[in-house]
DNA sequence: GTTTACTGTAAACGGTGTAAACTATGATTC
DNA sequence: GAATCATAGTTTACACCGTTTACAGTAAAC
């Protein structure tokens, strides 16, 4: 039985702080060193080694601050739609992941881009972005019924990760007949984060950015694969509007 | 008229000395201080003062020298394929960039994903990985003549751009009619960049990484809009040997 | 041959991540 | 309740970083 005494508290609260001060100076300043972060919580910069091994491990728990956040503004963006309309709020959730990327680029490239962060999933399954997308994807799914790919028409090494009861797909808690939607979320989110990303860094014409022509193009191509062809004349001034918002 | 005195000459190595030192400490150290470059031509940190204006521009600098290296690189890979074989020249290419993306990761994030160096095509257009891409495609083109898209056809904003004399496919000096082309290859660059950078920074499970089967998809989903569909059987067994050869 | 312009130096400034030694204090044990 | 222990903070220090300044030597230009 493990009491939690007033000194624990304490240090939850301290790190929580750590954390977040550490984001708002990323997210401002562009720059979150030690003594940066200590200096606004009115202490000293090793005092923050008994709360991360490292800077290193500091920018690690920043990037799942970042990440968790950023999961419910996802969230926050579906929830503007209508809640029996998984297609409006698969795209809005979409569209608010690429707004956030253009303007906090510093924070993206924290996060996505980074060879210290590895996969979040992993660490914290529950609240980032993956896992939301996923269970956006799952809603269209579930009222369009869309054909889930069959894992015997997949590349073989592929299925046989997929049927891996320790794979990905059955982290995301996928029953066995629906592991192919994994396969479509994973491909999802290489377009996505693709496009995302080519545009965070410039690898583009700047107009086709302003005007996000690959954007636009990309969601159109995941519209096939989800069943939601039929509803692309609706969709498309739904996505216009999004877009708009910025 | 200007003449080159013995000291443009000395100045000239120098830069050239300074660039690919800084590349080699990024490569074998993952790091390029002012003072470690310094060290290694038997020189003083201030001294670099005078090649670049501060430690950022090194950076560009080094990042634009192996965005060349690495459009030398493909180009040789594609050379060892037959010169009348331009579907194998492009994967083999494409193969190859992403050998050298996992197997260089800092250096893939200096030069691609750095929110610090824009779009290297414009600075350098002539020896820019965009470029070589874009010649290999241009070869496939010129062999299988597939449909090139019909400006008419797409985004409006789209056809705006490409036709627009300052354009980003006026710029690869694509003639009018082949304008279409410079989208095929961007939505080609994106689905790329992005499957290598998802790869990269671990963005997908390590399995899936190690069994390239996201890149297999990838390849195959661009064999489509190239025309080389009916090829497939044959560039299958190719792309499984390059990707044998890591 | 003198002046000018350039390429290097040494020294220093404020900043960084991090380690070590030390101190106050809340938690635990007798 | 007193003594012990573990924790969370301090101060000091080290080696490194990018950058600026003032200065020296030397090739180029007049």
């Amino acid at each position: 039985m493990t009491v939690t005494t007033q000194r624990d508290l304490k240090r939850a609260d301290t790190l929580q702080r750590i954390v977040q001060s550490a984001r708002r100076l990323v997210t401002e300043h562009g720059e979150m060193s030690l003594r940066s972060v200590a200096r606004e919580l009115g202490m000293t910069a090793p005092a923050l080694y008994r709360y991360a091994a490292s800077h290193e491990e500091l920018v690690r728990m920043v990037a799942m601050a970042i990440d968790a956040d950023m999961s419910a503004r996802l969230v926050a963006a579906a929830d503007r739609q209508p809640a029996d309309d998984p297609a409006a709020r698969l795209i809005a959730a979409t569209v608010e992941f690429r707004r956030w990327a253009l303007e906090n680029r510093e924070e993206f490239s924290l996060v996505f881009t980074n060879v210290d962060v590895e996969c979040l999933d992993e660490v914290q399954p529950a609240a980032s972005c993956g896992t939301t997308f996923a269970a956006l994807i799952l809603e269209v799914w579930d009222k369009y019924r869309f054909p889930i790919p069959d894992l015997d028409d997949l590349d073989p090494h592929l299925a046989q990760i997929l049927r891996s009861p320790d794979g990905p797909a059955a982290a995301k808690g996928l029953p066995d007949d629906m592991r192919g939607l994994f396969w479509l979320l994973q491909r999802g989110w290489v377009t996505l984060y693709g496009t995302v990303a080519l545009e965070v860094y410039r690898h583009v014409d700047a107009r086709l950015v302003d005007q996000a022509v690959l954007f636009r193009a990309m969601i159109e191509d995941q519209v096939q694969p989800l069943g939601l062809t039929d509803d692309l004349p609706r969709l498309r001034p739904l996505l216009d509007s999004l877009l708009a918002e910025s």
